[in-house]
DNA sequence: GATGAATGAGGATTCATTCAT
DNA sequence: AATGAATGAATCCTCATTCAT
């Protein structure tokens, strides 16, 4: 009846919200932990309803995954040179400082996401799309290729650029998902702007040893 | 009847088989995702016996987590200059380039714990002890004092002492946690001595960073 | 669709169906002598399905026992003056005869709840709601209450009073309650109309000396 | 080795402190609501530890039953005129009221078995042995009888006796088990000696209109 | 598009009981 | 006589899912 096309139709606001409340609660406890009941909870719909929008709890949380991981995928990829279906080009720049920091915002932007991987880090990808998957193996090939070609003179043998572009992911996805854990133990909020910015710059400049001098013209922090 | 002081009576036998059993899971699937009878299988045994060896699935958790995170923080806690109850001081050295080798040598003997330890972090530490849990924001001060007294120099900012302390953590922890996924997708084991012992390499130099010159000569509580 | 403020809608229709049987079987064997299953086979439906309807097994033996108490306690509750916020008032004579015949009758023709009141005094009132609870203390109050002001004259110590509606109470529950197994030792049918009638009479007689001269014109069984 | 034959070697004593525990919380708890677990942690011993002295749970209930029951029907039966296999005569009086006020005393001393015969009462006899069962119906009868005899010519029609017999049976059983409750809803501690008392003075009363001149020289077995 | 009702499968836990020691 | 270990059966309850409305 009302402008079918248009993406704000009130379905399309219904999965958006169940999808939102799912990755937090996905984020949060993990795809075991999390029940649907909680997600419709969340949402404020009944269960069954969350069976018109997603045909069942894994393909809910491959949405999640799809969704969360899409646009980050996207940036590394096409830095990679790399192509994707779904999804208009960001257009990064081609320093890899710059990358990371934009990886890093955003992260900073949206802290369920370097939950949503750490949870399927550890479940082995067990529910990761073949097609997801398939992205990310090359974006290390190309971090590790990038690196050996601009790193080579830093007294970095090439064995050790896949660790340390490894180390790397580590340390960011690591960042975030021990944010609430750190608040209580240490009484530091790693979420605050502050700290935050201090984390940039310091994987800005591990960054800067793994890729010394990739388009040197380009400041990381203008 | 027959010598009742060994340490290896039959039940003995079949708790340690039981929390062996529950290590691995909890670290493969996390506390939500494993269920007693995974654990009861694993073991060869009825789920009900489980109950004759701990009175309930978050009882048994604890028990695990206490007998993998305690050896670590053993380590760390007297390098610290804390004290423990339980277990007898095994008397690391007070460089911390040391410890980090030691660190890394025991988490690479004992794959499960690093999971384990990513596994409690994503929930936020719920399920630790109190006792486990006062151990952490200490060893994490003392790291970050330690390297506020070596560190100074290299023109790392107070403020960024704690972030890079914490950053070394992620990255420990982060390796052997993506260890299977890293394989499936880049077909490189982390877990090969090679890769590992490059891995110890390149943390022990992030370690220099951090405590350029521990001097032999300082002990950890003056 | 169809008139829907009818409230004999489905869902009602299965709860009420849940009660029947759950006060059935509370009433034949008690709290924990009834399972779940016991309750949902009488019903008919499976036994997770109780769960569409009442959150537990407490919960449901708490929603039997207020069903099956509240009209009871109601008719006494009026009749010793106090108020009671469901449920319309019903309007009981003042004789307490009349009341006891009334009482009489309504056990008669519910004949689990005397056999639903004695489990819970055997529990000691354990999963008596609050609610319930408060009531009952004052209608014994004010039984002995009236006791005294129309009884001193006969030879009964005030003291006594209390033990006296307490017998009372207990002729009339116990009564109800031992009926099956009396009909198996002595061959007997206690539910017989023809013994409830007496058993009513022997009631009122003690009633009699109870409280004997209370509006003499209102004959208890005309 | 130390003599076998006097009744206090260890294994009866633990059978007794067995019999002991299981009374207490049969009484309480009924059958369903105990567990042997309870019973072996009263007596301060395994549960397995049960089985030495009885061979199941329906076994010690029966024998707690039969133990605490049966001096009360030996007590009855005698008077009834009947005898029973084991224990010896007690030779009680032929005046009923003298009965009752025994009967009353005897529950006042072992107050787990009014509760014990209620719980049983509303079970409907389940666990109830043939034996105990065998003795129970003669029991009413003879009461039924005596008061037939001996109280005909108080106004109280033949077909009521059986009802008042059984009031008064409702009246002293109701009474202990009302206790606990009883006490935490108005306040009165009906196992006091005082209160106890003026109940023995009511039942006798009771008695008395029932039985009233029941001459010495009526032998109970003509 | 939403939901009340229902359910099969399974999960943690308890319990009575057995048995070797 | 006592018990640690083990277990089959059952209990309460949760969960993902279906379906009629």
């Amino acid at each position: 009846m009302d402008e079918p096309s248009l993406p704000t139709r009130k379905g399309d606001r219904t999965a958006l919200r169940i999808l939102d409340a799912a990755e937090a609660l996905f984020a949060e406890k993990g795809f075991a932990g999390t029940t649907l009941r909680d997600v419709a909870t969340r949402v404020g719909i009944q269960t069954p309803s969350l069976y018109n929008n997603f045909p069942g709890k894994e393909s809910l949380y491959g949405a999640v995954l799809e969704r969360s991981l899409s646009p980050v995928l996207q940036l590394l990829a096409e830095f990679a040179g790399q192509q994707h279906s779904s999804g208009a080009p960001v257009g990064p720049a081609n320093d890899p400082r710059v990358l990371i920091e934009r990886v890093m915002k955003f992260m900073a932007d949206s802290p369920n996401l370097p939950r949503l991987i750490l949870h399927e880090t550890l479940a082995g990808g067990e529910r990761l799309s073949p097609e997801l998957r398939a992205w990310i193996g090359p974006i290390f090939e190309k971090a590790n290729q990038l690196a050996e070609e601009t790193g080579a003179d830093i007294g970095i043998s090439r064995e050790q650029i896949p660790l340390l572009v490894l180390a790397l992911y580590n340390i960011v996805v690591g960042y975030f998902a021990i944010a609430p854990l750190y608040q209580q133990l240490n009484g530091k909020d790693l979420m605050s702007e502050t700290l935050r910015l201090q984390q940039v710059q310091i994987v800005a400049n591990l960054a800067q040893t793994l890729f010394p001098r990739t388009s040197p013209s380009t400041p990381p922090t203008p």
